[in-house]
DNA sequence: GATGAATGAGTATTCATTCAT
DNA sequence: GATGAATGAATACTCATTCAT
């Protein structure tokens, strides 16, 4: 068998498919970002200008669409942790990799459903946090190590101030789409070294596992 | 107890239709606690024991049975605000406000879901809201008043920080059912009069008018 | 607890919905007998002027109304072989089982869609032949112990004849109804005590399990 | 390789075209008889290794692809037909006819369900009966003129009773893939002529006509 | 009033068929 | 000619809401 059609560049084919492909993930990063996950895939279709079978060639159902969404996101927040490590100033990083995670996570409504009610992917985002996980780590004992963050802090806890600035941040998102920077202030304020008379953080972080038993705990469901 | 509606004497009606009310309402919150909103009205009123008909009787539709649950966790919580005003040293009453409102809180799935993203319940979430402002606003202005709660917080940033904490708990429900107190422990420190370098919050807080705005905007319904 | 609505007759609701469900039953048994089992739920629903909600809330899916029924044919097949075990000769009481069989199953598309494709319920199925084995055998014994049939033949080759009967039956049902009579009469004809020059049955005949497996072997699939 | 559309020698492309019909019809032929009629032309096209595209431009639908196949059957039998006239026996012509034709026809479920419910395949059958016809018909008359055979059986009886064997055969299909043999028997016994108390066969046989009107007749497609 | 039966628009998904490359 | 990408009508099933009893 010889090569059907190799003489010079890409197969013609090929670039169509996948340019309808990216078409088709940036209608759906638009469509399920504003409207949330229950938009329907005739949505995605209509808004990406193909049909509803032309997304069903490329993705094998709903959930395989939202979790490539999900997965491109989780790429922006590696990219973002990473850049973190980057910064020479560790707690620049620190609290750099908050604020840019937080302004990912707040514009997206999808994203926030995907983390926060398990509709699709449990599974990619299990993945999705264990490749996080190690590059937070490091963020937050480089931090410590300089005597620049709360001794006492956890990297578990960095996913529970990313979600609770989230759930400020998309509370408001309509009428002050900002606001979660002042929440962001006041928990970076509490993120420094503790003062005179500061208690110690009561409860004990979760672990690592705990932290991914949380995933697995959330109930299933539409939203 | 009055008699709200009549110019009689007793209706016997009226104790049977609250009662059913009552017994609605109660599962619901358990229903919608434990499945979240998705849950069908079918399985309410399974659940309490009534036809469906009888739900409809009693709630419009189901957005309006959201709606008055949601009523009645802000009237606890009104409870709850009012207790800590009585309460005599100012910040005691301040961070008791926010741990018994979390503690009231947490573990409820559905109200998670009418936070971040409220499908449902913008009416009875605005007014349960107004009935909070003043005594939110007492228990803050109190507490700067005696110099123990940072200048630069307004009585909305109040309500934020609720609804931050109260969105880690329901995330850690299942595994880890106190970690809040992590994180309210993390919070209350950032709400001490400000320290040397400690930078005044960015973005202004919301003003009331604004709050208000905030539950009306939130996105509405399945489309 | 007292019974709610007792005083005198059936309940009145009950008495609709039994009325529809049985409605249903009847569009369904008209729709699939003609169509197929192909036919929609849709179709059945308009054949019996309801809604589809109202086929789904008495049948949770379309398996569950073909086995309804696939049952109630069982029924009919169930109550032909005992009418052909009451009747005194044992031969007649055999062909006549056949016969009546064949009648019932050769006007019936969506029952010998069953039967042939176990595209639905293939446990009801077995359960159904569970139920005819003994009846069958009971027959196929009688006559032979009056020396009126084969001494070869084995229950289980009953049911074969039935198939080819039935196969038969469907193909000219367009053109001849009745021709499946001819081949009717030409196997009874091959029932009868081995004559001169009749060769043994080759092949051994099924045993019941074996005729269990040959149910479970049927791929399943919608045709 | 050739030219493939040149006006002159030999037909290269022909040879191509042809190669390739006969490769998707094999395929077609496995696909159907393994999963029924419902596979999907993308599932033949994908085992014939060619896009749909290509069983496209062979042929015009499905339909057409299900009555080429079936007439390739038919040829197929058309050729046993033909060597059992060339038997100088007609009674083991005849029984050998049926003998070789189940033996072909067996363990094909597409077929089975042509024939049953014929979805498709009403035209090319129709001319594949055609065909058959006289074949059938001189077997049958010379084993009537040898009085091997039972006088008041029709030409067309034979196709009938070949359907019958097939649905028996391909139903035991992976219990007892040789339980058609006992079946054969027994309808072989039954077409020696008539013995003492045998009655004549009831309903007339289909005529010629009659026959091809069944083709004609089958319910045609899903709806 | 209470009940639960009926309704039907809405959702994810499949697959025969067409057509640009 | 061949390819496989695109299309969209069709299908099973759900659930908020209405309404007869």
């Amino acid at each position: 068998m010889v090569e059907p059609d190799r003489c010079d560049p890409v197969r013609p084919l090929r670039r169509d498919a996948e340019q309808n492909r990216q078409r088709i993930l940036r209608a759906a990063a638009e469509v399920f970002t504003t409207r949330g996950l229950q938009a329907t895939l005739d949505d995605v279709a209509r808004h990406a200008g193909v049909g509803v079978g032309t997304v069903y060639r490329r993705f094998p159902d709903k959930e395989s669409l939202v979790e490539a969404l999900f997965e491109e996101r989780i790429g922006q927040m590696a990219a973002i942790a990473d850049k973190a490590l980057a910064e020479p100033d560790s707690w620049t990083g620190l609290t750099g990799f908050l604020e840019q995670a937080c302004e990912l996570l707040s514009s997206d409504r999808g994203l926030r459903e995907i983390l926060m009610f398990a509709t699709y992917g449990r599974d990619r985002v299990q993945a999705g946090r264990t490749r996080m996980q190690p590059l937070v780590t490091a963020l937050v004992e480089r931090a410590q190590r300089d005597g620049k963050l709360r001794a006492d802090l956890r990297p578990t806890d960095m996913l529970f101030i990313e979600f609770m600035l989230t759930s400020a941040a998309s509370y408001a998102e309509q009428v002050s789409p900002q606001v979660w920077r002042r929440y962001l202030a006041l928990l970076t304020d509490a993120l420094r070294p503790a003062r005179d008379g500061t208690a110690p953080l009561p409860v004990p972080a979760l672990t690592p596992d705990e932290m991914a038993a949380v995933m697995r705990s959330i109930p299933h469901g539409r939203s």
